[in-house]
DNA sequence: CGACTAGTTGAGGCCAGTCAATGTTGGTGG
DNA sequence: CCACCAACATTGACTGGCCTCAACTAGTCG
């Protein structure tokens, strides 16, 4: 079979897939009375790549208005956990956060890496009950929307339906990208990609597309990849070896693009 | 970590996601003139499980107006590939259809199994072009549902936007559980969880939970399941062998259904 | 400075993949 | 009705990629 001509990106999506709710900030009350009068969508740097993107000024205001801003999450602090009721859908004002599914039996696999401009929480809205659970990477800060206010504007926005829509769908999109890598790649492939995809969704932020800082360690990127973290080590030395990368701990820096793209679809 | 006492499903999720959208048949030109006058919402065995639950009659009448039903696919034809323009969720009203996405290097993941009173085509919404393809399994009915007018009625139909949101939100932690044993587990329990899986929408779906045929070939349960072929079939001789199922071709009957779940966290 | 966490590297084993031969099934046409 | 064929499935032998176990290093925080 080959190479399908459709407009699917190279490398399989991963990508940017924001997901919002409402804050939990640790377990059961709902915490909505942290807000920080001086944070609004008008002045947010994300505003365009968040639910409230493209709608008009007076509509933005009624959008604002219901949102909790400006919530903090220390590193390692939760969102949410799986198993506690859904509120809201939350935006990644700044920071990081991972998701992660839990089997009975205490593994678990991370599910999603997001980043600013992200919003998570998506899981929940079907059965009132969020399925994984939130972990802020870093210090973060995020703003809840609380889904049944979202879903009574989105009737009179349009725009705003659209855009939870699509967000939605960028989800699924995401969540099948991540699917092709975890059943069909082998862990150099997977490892590329998942480089490959922070470039790129950096770049999109207007950061360095070519030098990062993961927020995560050899463990959990190994968790998100279906890999040990010795395997993710051994691949790090691999591609420093290879001239591809350059890593230092956490700092990762990307010096042959293109040879990591390579090593995607490559029978070795 | 110990088990997590929420009330996630033992087995992941997998699970029941419908995915509604517009009509192509084969491809170019979207058919939408294929209208069975004889089927309709208020008619459909599957009108509980399908977007328009719990509307209204009328509500549901409106709905039914714009919905392009008994679109009839014959066994292997495609309802949409990767990379054509979206118009519209499917319902499916008899039969099943296999979801995939493709990597440039021809490699296929399976990334859904659908069956009747399911919905397709959410990938799609974001972008406005399908991510992924779908293909008949079996002789298959399906109703288009062009999302548009979806939208517009949602925007005036409380319980549409609602069932609408729960159907998207579904497919994610759908997605989320495959992720969970295509990163995680053994081949062994991926079998077993898919073949539980089944059961329990069969279950649900009024059939027999015990007894059921495949509609997929022993390669396309590996796609699903990440595995190859020559395994899955392995696995199902293996179960045989250890009484926990009874195998003829593709037509299943689970023998020792706590037994297999047992495989499923199980050390080995 | 000691305890702890994160990361690296090596040796060896096992699970699933690969390659290959054989068996089974279902559809088609003589 | 049955012979034929192609697609699907089973099974075996072997291989190899990733996991496991383990030792060691580097950095961090009290």
């Amino acid at each position: 079979m080959a190479a399908i001509s459709n407009p699917v990106p190279k490398v399989p999506a991963l990508a940017d897939p924001p997901a919002v709710r409402y804050a939990g900030i640790a377990s059961p009350a709902p915490v909505i009375s942290i807000r920080d009068p001086k944070t609004h969508c008008m002045t947010c740097s994300m505003r365009e790549r968040c639910l409230p993107a493209g709608l008009a000024v007076d509509e933005l205001k009624q959008v604002d208005a219901l949102i909790a801003h400006g919530i903090k999450l220390k590193k390692q602090e939760p969102l949410y956990r799986a198993g506690e009721v859904f509120h809201a859908l939350y935006a990644i004002r700044s920071g990081s956060l991972k998701t992660s599914v839990l089997a009975e039996d205490g593994r678990e696999q991370m599910v999603g890496y997001h980043m600013l401009g992200e919003i998570v929480g998506f899981d929940g809205i079907g059965i009132e009950l969020h399925g994984c659970e939130a972990i802020a990477l870093e210090d973060t800060e995020v703003c809840a929307l609380p889904f049944a206010s979202i879903e009574n504007l989105a009737r009179i926005m349009p725009a705003l339906q659209h855009n939870l829509h699509q967000v939605l769908s960028n989800e699924i999109i995401r969540d099948q990208g991540a699917m092709l890598f975890l059943g069909r790649m082998r862990a150099d492939e997977r490892l590329a990609v998942f480089l490959l995809n922070l470039a790129e969704r950096y770049r999109r932020r207007g950061y360095s597309s070519t030098e990062y800082v993961l927020r995560v360690t050899r463990e959990e990127i190994g968790s998100y990849l279906g890999l040990k973290l010795e395997t993710v080590s051994r691949l790090f030395s691999r591609f420093q070896g290879e001239g591809l990368i350059q890593v230092q701990g956490r700092a990762v820096k990307l010096l042959d693009a293109v040879a990591l793209k390579r090593i995607v679809g490559q029978r070795r």
